[in-house]
DNA sequence: ACGCCTTGCCTACAACGTAGACTGTACGTG
DNA sequence: CACGTACAGTCTACGTTGTAGGCAAGGCGT
């Protein structure tokens, strides 16, 4: 993590680059720093709070100079989502694959919940742009599971239905789990805490029963679960010529 | 290029209210109206379109108006996913679960499709509210999806996993059916179709050679095997006490 | 020396969400 | 009948947004 512009963090709101002082120290922009400060900027604040003059404020520059970097705020968009998406890392070699599945599956989890603001980009960009079209980086967890696949036995068609359905449950897990989040963590009265105390208990009985089982949600084993069944059905119906099921252990 | 005033109803934008003729017309508003309105713009023009100023410009009547109905734009969002969601019928009744999960994946889906646009805020409005203070509406699936399984003989803990799992890879696979869409649908040639005739061949040789297999896809079916796999997964490891997979009936 | 090209700044504009004050119509109450 | 109250709808205005276009300054090949 660099900090080059030596922010008084998040707030060089007063001293928008007029003196030269400021002007002088701060690094020479590109692309990726631009986006780097844009995905701090989301993290930190939210996706609201990212326009294209509070970052060219951010990084004590006038708002038009991050054109030439981005040429318009969806591109902004989505270089973001490169970013984080280039942080997973999906292994390409030919250990077990459904392990390797698992593994990445946590990773992506990491990532999402390490940056919980930029996940509706993860899930809405790719929505406006046909799949060609999408930035590169955005395909690579594609094409690495497709690749991991097929030389794990699957032919290509079937590797496609097994991605499809893991990356599928995948996105749906976080977006779950995500939204289950609970703010204000010191509340512990657990009606309170969900705020389910205003849900009419007539029309909602089983949720507000569900408060307590509502509060403690262990992610990473829910999504450690949904894969194993996943997968292991999907291995048992689409046989896989190489590899196999570990069936015990 | 239609003519601008082929549907009076959808097209005062040429008139804002300034004949008493227009005036007489249009109805009395009331919130349902307004976001029955705001869903039909957003099918139509996407979500984008979507501005106070113009929705109020579709009703013929002064942007201000609206919030009456709708505090904020962030309130008309959400009332949108509600109108939306209003539309899928859950069965409560104590048939088969499992037939039951399909046919309302199945509904869900249908809705999606019905209303693309819609999609992103229908998983996007979640998680910026916490669970118990989002709009009836949107609890409603959750809670009859509850009652459906504890009919079932889940313990409400086993409950509440299986719907995360099931609700997960439901939301999961409808944004992996809309981000395959394929735009333009009279172009014939796979790669061109799906815009893969730009990738770097030597670094993406999977997804490349994928061409023929992504273009035909079957969303319905793979949306169903997904679904047998996770739920039969489910009920397995689960032992709901009444209600066992049906062998056959 | 020149001219070019990249980089950055600035101004300007249309569109946005929304606060607040205003007008008109409907109606219960005297 | 007149009156006050309530509410639907309108108008104006402010601050903020994305971005087009023009202009200034520095590095570099010739």
């Amino acid at each position: 993590m660099s900090s080059p512009a030596a922010d008084p963090d998040t707030d060089p709101a007063e001293d928008p680059a007029s003196t030269p002082e400021a002007k002088a120290r701060r690094p020479r922009l590109s692309r990726e720093v631009v986006l780097t400060a844009a995905l701090k900027l989301v993290d930190a604040e939210g996706l609201e709070a990212l326009s294209m003059r509070r970052l060219g404020n951010e990084l004590g520059r006038d708002p038009m100079g991050l054109y030439r970097y981005a040429k318009n705020r969806a591109d902004l968009l989505d270089g973001i989502t490169e970013v984080v998406l280039d942080q997973l890392v999906i292994p390409t070699d030919g250990a077990d694959w459904q392990q390797q599945l698992h593994a990445t599956a946590h990773d992506f989890r990491d990532l999402a919940l390490a940056h919980p603001n930029v996940v509706p980009l993860l899930v809405t960009r790719p929505l406006s742009t046909p799949l060609g079209l999408r930035p590169l980086g955005t395909l690579r967890p594609l094409e690495n599971i497709l690749d991991l696949l097929i030389r794990a036995g699957f032919t290509p068609e079937d590797a496609l239905h097994v991605y499809r359905a893991y990356y599928g449950f995948l996105y749906g897990h976080i977006l779950n789990e995500l939204q289950e989040f609970v703010v204000d963590e010191q509340e512990n009265e657990c009606l309170l805490r969900l705020g389910l105390h205003r849900l009419p208990a007539r029309s909602f009985p089983r949720l507000r029963a569900m408060a307590p089982v509502l509060a403690d949600y262990d992610g990473a084993e829910e999504l450690d679960q949904g894969i194993t069944i996943l997968l292991g059905g999907l291995a048992a119906q689409l046989h896989p010529t190489t590899a196999r099921t570990p069936t015990a252990t």
